[in-house]
DNA sequence: TCCCTCAGTTCGGTAAGTGAACTCAGATGG
DNA sequence: CCATCTGAGTTCACTTACCGAACTGAGGGA
């Protein structure tokens, strides 16, 4: 039996799970984003094997997320691009890498840092409408139009929402 | 051989990938958010075989993102909340449904929504320094404190780090 | 006493991921 | 003009991860 696909989830972390949480994946996105975007290149960086990362490759290229570029007129030599879904992923990989930052702290400091305008930057979750930072404690889930009570909210659905997020 | 380890990787997102990467991993921390934390209700609402489960859930309390508490005097009932580490990882998690939402649209629109402050929101991701929303066009990566020429940063160690965000 | 709930453990089978070797086409070069 | 190199994969045998289903075991309730 496969890895359980989550397609039918009433969830939208399921769903972008899905495309981009498998192993090698957010490295490989990453990477691309780095410029590193040939297929020996990301062999020899990453150390991932090359079946697999045919398999990823052409797996991102389906979901959108990366596009297959010849950068020479003769002879098969390519390079994977990222896509605009690709690119609106990295900000969320930054954050990502930004928490990795703070709490698995790397012996030697973090490898890699951002800049933005000029100045530094640690890439923070904030809201659309306020621009604050959101936390657990201010961020409240509510139900939305695509709400069911399948599986990812079968729980969820039989009950009040209510705001988990400030325990004691 | 297993799934190849990451911790020998010169990178934050391999290191946040090892631990809150794996198979249902996200999906267990967003329910320990909503509220569904204790073992049978994580297998009822995620589907998610039992010996699974527990692997993730032990991994979990040994990387500090979640505790295992007692919840009734006599008998052995738990529920798992969420720690600090877990809990400042849910702000990612969201901003990662917030993209699924954008790019993978469910059919009758989104199934969770954010609220804030009392006002709609969409997690964004945000520079801490000047609040404005990052994009690929305006992040720029700078080698940190910890970089290394080894897995992870193989290649882009041996080249400038110029700002490929912005490609044609 | 029998059944139910919660929280796991055990187990056999299938899919995912691994390294190493191999293919194939187009340069490179003496 | 034949040999070697490079990029981009493919094939394959092997191991681990993940799956569902069944089982264990303690503590209520009727």
């Amino acid at each position: 039996m496969p890895r359980t696909d989550y397609s039918d989830f009433a969830c939208s972390v399921a769903r972008s799970v899905e495309v981009m949480g498998q192993w090698w994946t957010p490295l490989i996105l990453r990477d691309l984003y780095l410029g590193v975007d040939t297929f020996d290149e990301l062999v020899t960086d990453l150390g991932v094997s090359r079946s697999l990362l045919t398999q990823r490759l052409t797996g991102l290229v389906e979901d959108g997320l990366i596009r297959r570029e010849a950068y020479s007129e003769r002879g098969d030599r390519y390079r994977y691009r990222l896509e605009p879904a690709g690119h609106d992923l990295i900000p969320v990989l930054a954050a990502l890498s930004a928490w990795g930052d703070r709490w698995c702290t790397p012996q030697g400091g973090p490898p890699l840092l951002f800049e933005h305008d000029g100045h530094e930057c640690v890439p923070t979750v904030a809201c659309s409408t306020c621009a604050h930072p959101v936390t657990t404690d201010t961020l409240v889930p509510v139900p939305g139009p695509g709400a069911r009570a399948v599986r990812g909210t079968a729980v969820v659905a039989s009950r009040p929402l209510s705001h988990p997020g400030a325990g004691p």
